[in-house]
DNA sequence: CAGATTTGACCGGC
DNA sequence: GCCGGTCAAATCTG
């Protein structure tokens, strides 16, 4: 245990170094007349070693299970729960004594900015708020069961002024529901995916195999804030899958076993889109732990035959990846 | 008609 | 007094 603990607080440490080390490469860059994308890659090269960063604290039980990244001023509040209105009057608990996650997510135009908070749980809108000095209004959200499973988990949406595909998404507190977490993705256990033929499964497996844009290619290999982060792929014919296509997301963790399990119909409840959808089933391990992927990671196709395949996949009941298109 | 969203009002922190 | 967060009535939607 001792030793385990400080090898995590190692990685720890390489993750805060190595993401020193890219901003001040990043700073070199803003010198120069270096390239849009090379300093966007700079930059989520430094998310990604924090998130990193955060993810080993988190699993090292160092901070709080929501990821505090900006804690209370105050004493610690309770688990989850705000307080009723008719209990604020009295307590004056109605800001600041909840932890936050704040979480930046990066969407595009053609995956829509709709899926943005498809994060696995589902939320209710309470308000919006036009905030100083930002030209976008914030958005409120709670969980949809605050009344009925007493979630008192809420969330903050705010597109950012500079790059409007940047949402910051800030959470309060931690979901106690485990009804809110939709059913998007399905458990390999599942017998609706035991039902699957497997003839359907080789066929389609000879049919698509998927791998990186570009393997190799540190351009394809975005890093991502969590819960939700972006991934694109695409496909090749006649390619096996790459089980290190993952390697680069704050995790470092790879794909492997991956297989192709069948196609979705369309009317899939997971996916709404009109296009068909695509099952993979992976086992997701990295340096800090090997994860127990009881999920499936998913996959569909933004149109039909494209090439390229959005990913959705979930590792943890707390996390849910979110995919959207990645430029092609 | 029930549940979700919108939006003006209210309230507390700073 | 300003601003951000929440409430709740009105409105919308399926």
């Amino acid at each position: 245990m001792e030793s385990e603990s400080s090898l995590e607080k190692q990685e720890l440490k390489n993750e805060l170094v190595q993401g020193m080390e890219v901003a001040r490469k990043l700073k070199a860059e803003l010198g120069l007349e270096s390239s849009a994308q090379n300093r966007d890659l700079l930059v989520e090269r430094i998310l990604s070693s924090y998130d990193k960063a955060l993810l080993i604290l988190r699993w090292n039980g160092s901070v709080s299970k929501s990821h505090t990244l900006q804690q209370p001023t105050k004493t610690s509040p309770p688990q989850s729960p705000l307080p009723h209105k008719q209990e604020l009057k009295h307590t004056s608990q109605k800001r600041k004594l909840i932890p936050k996650l704040v979480n930046h997510v990066k969407v595009n135009s053609e995956s829509g900015f709709e899926g943005l908070h498809e994060d696995g749980y589902s939320w209710r809108k309470y308000g919006q708020k036009d905030i100083l000095g930002n030209k976008y209004p914030r958005s409120y959200y709670r969980c949809t069961f605050r009344n009925t499973k007493d979630c008192w988990v809420t969330k903050q949406v705010q597109r950012s002024e500079d790059d409007p595909n940047i949402f910051d998404i800030t959470y309060k507190g931690s979901h106690t529901c485990s009804k809110g977490k939709k059913n998007a993705v399905v458990s390999a256990e599942s017998p609706e995916m035991q039902e699957k033929p497997q003839e359907s499964q080789t066929n389609f497996q000879n049919m698509l195999t998927v791998a990186t844009t570009n393997p190799g290619n540190e351009e394809t290999a975005c890093s991502f804030t969590s819960p939700s982060t972006s991934i694109g792929f695409r496909t090749q014919e006649n390619q096996n899958f790459l089980p290190s296509v993952l390697e680069n997301n704050p995790f470092s963790g790879s794909l492997s076993q991956t297989q192709l399990l069948s196609p979705n119909t369309p009317e899939s409840n997971y996916f709404p889109s009109p296009f068909c959808a695509y099952e993979l089933e992976g086992i997701y391990s990295n340096p800090c732990s090997e994860f127990d992927v009881s999920e499936i990671i998913s996959a569909h196709t933004s149109t039909i035959n494209s090439p390229i395949f959005d990913f959705d996949f979930s590792l943890d009941p707390n996390f849910r990846f979110n995919a959207s298109r990645f430029s092609s």
